[in-house]
RNA sequence: GUCCCCAUCGUCCAGAGGCCCAGGACGUGGCCCUUUCAAGGCCAAAACGCGGGUUCGAAUCCCGCUGGGGACGCCA
């Protein structure tokens, strides 16, 4: 089995794109077969190195990785199209001598309003078949006086073509709404329906699994096959996905790129795992995880995974399904890998300054108060920002704590604050601890009081918790020279400030 | 407009004629846990688009309608 991903390379991976690299993938990884990555850059205004550069990269980090393509060649390169167009050129001469092409000289214009004509009678917007009769002597002597031409396919009339599609079974299409399609644009490349075909089939392609958006160009590709004494590929057509809105996921939507998704903190195997669930479900009794479960390896997704489980119907996505599954894979990630991910929000909030050891280190015991109730990498610097800044007067105003100030002794015991605290955190046990240091020195005790304080000591109402597993942290190296943490404030530097404020 | 594809909870899926007064997951609501927010646990509400057939029996098969999507480029 061979299946290929074919991008063009003229923007960022979309995850529409995504989804259909990840199921040729499975495919390809769960039936021994090999995955093949070719450039379709053959649009060459749109096309830039670029966006190429992007797609293997996305794909990569995806884990998607494949065993024929542009970087790591193969038995059946170039597998960029722009460098095939010898290949195409020659079998477009083969379909020339053979009858099945031929040249067309008709102008732009004329094709514009042809089409415009078609459109306000009702019929089909195809060609007209002008320069069908344009014989090949006429088209050499036309070519040769500097006539610009692309050359056309000539579409049998009234003829069905159909096909097998392994996800929704036989397609027919009738040729009379297919007009005669260019095969060689008249600067000399190829259309995407010619370079297709050529490629799959020197490529020895026998799966041809891409978006339900080429259903209407299988029955052309299928009738180049035979023009080309070539045998078809199997086809599957995958359903769409969609914004919440029903309409074509864009944009509008929020992001929608893999790159966007990977700057902003979802994990790889968060999103492969989501992404696979759009339009298929695994079959009951497949695999190691119950069957009604739904996060899985990609492993297992690959060996679980047959293109006769795929749905019919376009798919919504749901950002809230993929942060849920993103939630899960940071709780289960290794907290050294999420440490490592997590270090670059770290600097751009300007908490870590550079990326050493014993900052990563320190950033890593930090992440049991924040991994769990966060959804992406991103939003892990906010849950612990209470430990790099602190913001006294803010604290003071907050709810609940402004009325506390004016009780009686408040003032005593917020004085008694910073001594009574020790410890770097003002965990559950060093809350306790010092509310009996405090009672011991003024008497005054009591959650109305305190909590409010805690809380404002602490950072925000809605805070992490802070009694989690916090490993001791020596705060003297940290803070020393090259350790690259920018800074770190204690409970009782929270306490004087919020003393000190107070007065 | 023409052709093609599709149609189960708000969303993603299960359901391949009786197992279904429809099952799971996300989300939502409630409760529990918790001196805060989350996380976690438990419970709940929530769907077979409509109309005709076929059949003893239809979410499942057929037809029509409606609705959605796609295609009709010297884009891919």
């Amino acid at each position: 089995m061979r299946v290929r991903f074919a991008p063009s390379p003229t923007g960022q991976l979309h995850v529409g794109n995504a989804r259909t690299a990840l199921f040729n993938w499975l495919l390809a990884r769960g039936h021994d077969g090999t995955f093949i990555l070719r450039i379709e850059d053959t649009d060459a205004e749109r096309s830039t190195r670029e966006s190429e550069d992007g797609i293997l990269e996305d794909l990569r980090w995806l884990g998607l990785e494949w065993d024929e393509g542009p970087d790591v060649g193969g038995g059946c390169g170039p597998y960029r199209q722009s460098e095939r167009l010898h290949l195409y050129t020659s079998y477009a001469n083969e379909l020339l001598a053979g009858g099945h092409a031929y040249y067309c000289f008709c102008a732009p214009q004329k094709l514009e309003d042809d089409r415009r004509k078609d459109l306000a009678a009702g019929r089909p917007p195809k060609y007209h078949g002008t320069c069908r009769s344009v014989g090949p002597d006429d088209a050499r002597r036309r070519l040769e006086a500097g006539e610009r031409a692309v050359v056309r396919f000539r579409v049998p009339d009234r003829t069905e073509v159909s096909f097998q599609d392994l996800v929704r079974g036989d397609v027919t299409f009738s040729t009379d709404v297919i007009g005669d399609f260019i095969l060689v644009r008249s600067e000399g490349r190829p259309a995407y329906n010619f370079a297709v075909v050529v490629d799959d089939a020197l490529m020895d392609v026998t799966h041809v699994i891409r978006g339900e958006d080429h259903i209407s160009n299988t029955p052309r590709q299928v009738l180049l096959y035979r023009a080309l004494g070539f045998a078809p590929p199997r086809f599957a057509h995958l359903s769409l996905v969609l914004g919440p809105d029903h309409t074509p996921l864009s944009k509008r939507h929020g992001a929608t790129s893999v790159s966007e998704f990977r700057e902003r903190g979802y994990l790889p195997e968060a999103l492969t795992n989501y992404l696979a669930l759009i339009g298929w479900s695994p079959r009951a009794g497949g695999g190691e995880t119950a069957d009604d479960a739904e996060l899985m390896p990609i492993d297992e997704l690959a060996r679980r995974f047959a293109l006769e489980d795929v749905g019919h119907s376009a798919g919504v996505f749901d950002p809230e399904k993929l942060a849920w599954m993103n939630r899960h894979y940071m709780k289960v990630a290794a907290p050294a890998r999420i440490a490592a991910e997590s270090a670059r929000y770290f600097q751009s909030r300007g908490f870590v300054k550079r990326k050493t050891d014993a900052a990563l280190a320190y950033v890593e015991s930090l992440l049991p108060m924040a991994v769990a109730s966060v959804d992406r990498l991103e939003e892990i610097p906010d849950r612990v920002a209470f430990l790099f800044e602190y913001d006294a007067a803010a604290a003071i105003e907050r709810p609940g704590v402004a009325e506390v100030l004016h009780e009686t002794g408040a003032p005593e015991v917020i004085a008694a604050l910073p001594e009574a605290i020790d410890g770097p955190l003002l965990d559950r046990d060093s809350f306790r601890a010092m509310a009996a240091r405090v009672k011991e020195k003024t008497g005054r005790k009591g959650k109305a009081l305190f909590h409010p304080i805690r809380v404002a000591l602490t950072g925000e109402r809605g805070g992490p918790e802070l009694d989690l597993a916090v490993p001791a942290i020596d705060r003297g190296a940290l803070l020393s020279a090259d350790a690259g943490v920018a800074r770190i404030l204690s409970a009782r530097d929270r306490a004087r400030a919020f003393a000190a404020a107070v007065r």
